[in-house]
DNA sequence: CAATAGAATAGAATGATTCTAATATATATT
DNA sequence: AATATATATTAGAATCATTCTATTCTATTG
């Protein structure tokens, strides 16, 4: 078995932590567990239950509320993005970079686009005394059934 | 006064109808009225609890739950299209041809943004057996408070 | 350790939307 | 025109996501 330096084991912790000193945020045990969980690994889309079942699975005691409370908190201190897509439930992603999302109802499920990857000229100018704040390309997918037709006729 | 024939004083009615026609929805009361403040004059975004109130306003005599079902069906025949652009409440646009929207969310007012003004080009194919449904771009504004600062200084 | 500000919590409250089950109306059939 | 049937409307209850409230707890600072 591989030995593993106390400086790297402890990395997740050390990226957790940073990451509230970033927002100015107290490190308290449930920050840093959301945070860990949120932050350690890829870029991801969740939402406030899914993320609170997700650290009920993992023994972590904290409130649903407590979730919500967090998850607007990083999102104030810009450490994650809400993405709205459909109606009823927020999404809240990672990726905090400009991007834009794939979305499909059917699955319920979000992926992401780069910034590169989608080309976008806006010719109107905002009303008057109103500025850009950010733009939002969501793309709508839908199963395609086509191999099934394809397979009765 | 000028005179004006019965055929085009009842137009309205009558495109009103001709919607209902169009989505195999029963000309009933509430769904013609409904379609009639949705229907004549300029395009319009509005909420169920807005259409609600103009409807209240106006004599009809509507439930809420029936301006949800009117909407939903609306939407479902194509007739009327949903826009999300923030979480907690849908938006539904009597505009139902493909086009953008800026939204301001202090002002929680929308609008169009026609097709031709934007252009926009996805590079990446969508995942396996997806198919791309429709394209939704949100303009998100915030007030220019430049002026403000101007004047202190 | 004590004092204090800030955070976590359970549960209540809210607000939008949907559901339910009774009543009413539109349409089809005689 | 009356009847039968399918469909729509309604009030109110129910649901669901989210926020609020008031209490308890904890991180921070000296
Ligand atoms: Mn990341
Ligand atoms: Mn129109
Ligand atoms: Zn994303
Ligand atoms: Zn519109």
């Amino acid at each position: 078995m591989k030995y593993i330096p106390t400086k790297i084991r402890n990395r997740p912790y050390t990226d957790a932590l940073r990451r509230l000193k970033e927002g100015k945020l107290r490190p308290t045990k449930q920050r840093l567990a959301l945070s860990k969980l949120l932050f350690e690994g890829e870029d991801r889309h969740l939402t406030a239950e899914s993320l609170y079942e997700e650290a009920c699975s993992f023994g972590i005691k904290v409130s649903l509320a407590t979730v919500y409370n967090t998850l607007n908190q990083f999102t104030e201190a810009g450490l994650l993005r809400e993405v709205v897509v459909a109606p009823g439930r927020s999404y809240f992603d990672t990726n905090t970079h400009h991007h834009h999302h794939f979305y499909c109802k059917e699955d319920d499920n979000l992926k992401d686009i780069s910034e590169d990857q989608i080309s976008l000229t806006i010719l109107p100018d905002p009303p008057a005394d109103m500025l850009i704040d950010r733009v939002s390309v969501v793309v709508h997918l839908k199963r395609n059934h086509k191999s099934d037709d394809d397979n009765n006729y």
